[in-house]
RNA sequence: CGGGACGUAGCGCAGCCCGGUAGCGCACACGUCUGGGGGGCGUGGGGUCGCAAGUUCAAAUCUUGUCGUCCCGACCA
């Protein structure tokens, strides 16, 4: 009692105090991403810096991602971070979509303000011919572009994706989560076929299921959107739906699978193997930052972040404990040979000798940090041969032999990555719950929240209801969905089949 | 765009009601003792009080305006 009492009073005194999830999830995770060193504010409404912790995070994923993508056989590119507007509009339906959040250039210049010395002002003479609109998706662009590079099958499959920064001026945002301009990688194909843009749709959604997983730690929900919630402009959109601590559900990735859309509004047109001409199929996919804020809030805990070995930034960080020069030396010895060990197995590890901060400074911070496993080296375990290594995820801490220490350092990073998988998957187990009326529905996402799996009559506007009387949306319909007769809980119309619903974010 | 908060040192805040020329903790610098869970003691540096106008002998404090940020909703990935 004692004990916890004067932690807390440090951490106060620190100006590292953490708000807990019980008192606010929202102020926690923001407390996350700011002490936890992922991200600040920054002057210009809704944007966010990436600060380096956050930004090497967003590395490892995005290489992770990069390489995965090159092995389904996509090439990168980058296309303009500008649309013409009469490009933008081209696809009605993707046009209408977004129109509301562009952010649009209008001039090209601007000159000293005559009336207010020292300031400046947009100058009236440099309006723009036509409007650019700063893109939300880029579609448009690149089907423009596409049309000059498709003329024959044997043109395709055109399997394309760029690294890229998009602008959604979002009326309300939240660190990562929703910012008005974010990171994200799209991947644009075109097929000869609707089955072949089909198979493509769900092979990337796959790849994302299989990154979130096996990388990110974090279980997901393979489904297919309802009309109301598909990408605009698509004939079907795949996504993985993933679970937050609280309950909440967070769309993690989409694949859409976009018919002829595109092609019809930007002309793109192939002649097959008979010279016959016809417009292909098309496909975009993409994930954001965004996984970071879903990473944050599935995994860490009231202490700070925990963050998967896999792409953990410092998978493991070494603390030196010692008294004089002559002991920080024979363990800086001593740590020398570890990190080399270690390094051989492809352990990212830093070594924190900074003299400027103490042992137990530096044991907060780097939970905050939420580096997966922590080393501790003094004199005392060098008399033993051994180091103190405690894990991130659940606090444990054991003595081990320095000999194979790199060895068992390894084991316990891959137990970490398996364990939290586990944890978070047995939590979104938990919190898929079948409701059978109306009652049942909202008095489940008023009390435990999570998914809740009903019969839905298949009607967007029986859709719309229940997301104006209980805030919950349909995440999707599972891929592997069984098939079951039963009654809608809002209209009890006739269905066929029940659907995940959930308060998202 | 509606509702609610808040802008005072790098960070977190007090001071404002009742005007008198700015303070606390952390951080920072130096010294020293320390070192196994956010150290102790001592000394020190740092602020046009968001901005603008007004009232006043005097404004962080009162008045008006303005800009910005965050939180909660509506919109969305």
């Amino acid at each position: 009692m004692l004990v916890l009492f004067r932690l807390k009073k440090i951490k106060i005194f620190m100006g590292k105090e953490l708000t807990s999830r019980s008192q606010d999830y929202s102020q926690w995770y923001n407390d996350l991403i700011i002490k936890g060193q992922l991200a600040d504010y920054s002057a210009v409404r809704g944007c966010m810096v990436i600060k380096p912790y956050g930004f090497a995070l967003w590395e490892n994923m995005r290489d992770v991602l990069d390489k995965m993508f090159k092995e389904t056989g996509h090439q990168n590119a980058y296309f303009p971070l500008f649309v013409p507007k009469s490009l933008f509009e081209a696809e009605e339906k993707n046009a209408e979509g977004f129109a509301k959040e562009c952010a649009v250039v209008t001039h090209y210049r601007l000159k000293t303000d005559p009336n207010n010395a020292g300031k400046l002002m947009v100058d009236p003479e440099a309006k723009l011919e036509e409007e650019l609109v700063v893109r939300p998706t880029s579609e448009a662009i690149i089907w423009n572009t596409y049309k000059g590079w498709i003329q024959s099958y044997r043109d395709l499959p055109l399997l394309i994706n760029q690294w890229a920064n998009v602008v959604r001026w979002e009326m309300r945002t939240r660190l990562f989560l929703r910012t008005a301009e974010f990171l994200w990688q799209e991947g644009h194909t075109a097929h000869a076929t609707a089955e072949e843009a089909v198979e493509e749709t769900r092979r990337m959604l796959d790849v994302y299921a299989d990154f979130a997983e096996n990388w990110m730690a974090l279980p997901v929900i393979k489904g297919v959107k309802s009309p109301n919630e598909r990408f605009a402009g698509a004939e079907d959109t795949y996504c993985i739906e993933a679970l937050m601590q609280d309950g909440k559900a967070l769309q993690a990735g989409t694949s859409h699978f976009l018919g002829q859309n595109f092609a019809k509004a930007f002309d793109v047109k192939f002649s097959d193997k008979n010279n016959k001409l016809d417009y292909v199929w098309a496909t975009s996919w993409g994930v954001s930052t965004r996984l970071i804020g879903g990473l944050v809030m599935a995994h860490s805990d009231d202490d700070g972040l925990i963050l998967p070995p896999r792409i953990a930034p410092i998978q493991v960080v070494i603390v030196p404990i010692y008294k004089g020069e002559e002991q920080k030396a024979q363990i800086d010895e001593v740590v020398s040979v570890m990190m080399k060990e270690m390094k051989a197995l492809g352990i990212t590890v830093k070594y924190d000798d900074a003299d400027n901060s103490r042992p137990g400074w530096k044991f907060a911070e780097y939970e905050l940090k939420g580096v997966p496993v922590r080393i501790a080296v003094g004199a005392r375990d060098l008399a033993n041969q051994v180091v103190e290594v405690a894990r991130r995820d659940t606090k444990e801490k054991q003595t081990i032999s320095i000999s194979g220490i790199g060895a068992y350092t390894q084991a316990l990073l891959n137990e970490i990555q398996e364990s939290m998988f586990n944890k978070a998957k047995v939590f979104q187990q938990e919190h898929i719950t079948p409701a059978n009326t109306w009652e049942e529905f909202v008095n489940i996402l008023d009390t435990k929240a999570g998914f809740v799996s009903a019969h839905w009559d298949g009607t967007p506007e029986t859709e719309e209801k229940i997301k104006e009387l209980s805030k919950a949306t349909i995440r999707c319909i599972p891929l592997d969905n069984p098939k079951e007769e039963g009654v809608c809980i809002l209209s009890g119309k006739k269905s066929t089949q029940r659907v995940l619903f959930a308060r998202a974010y």
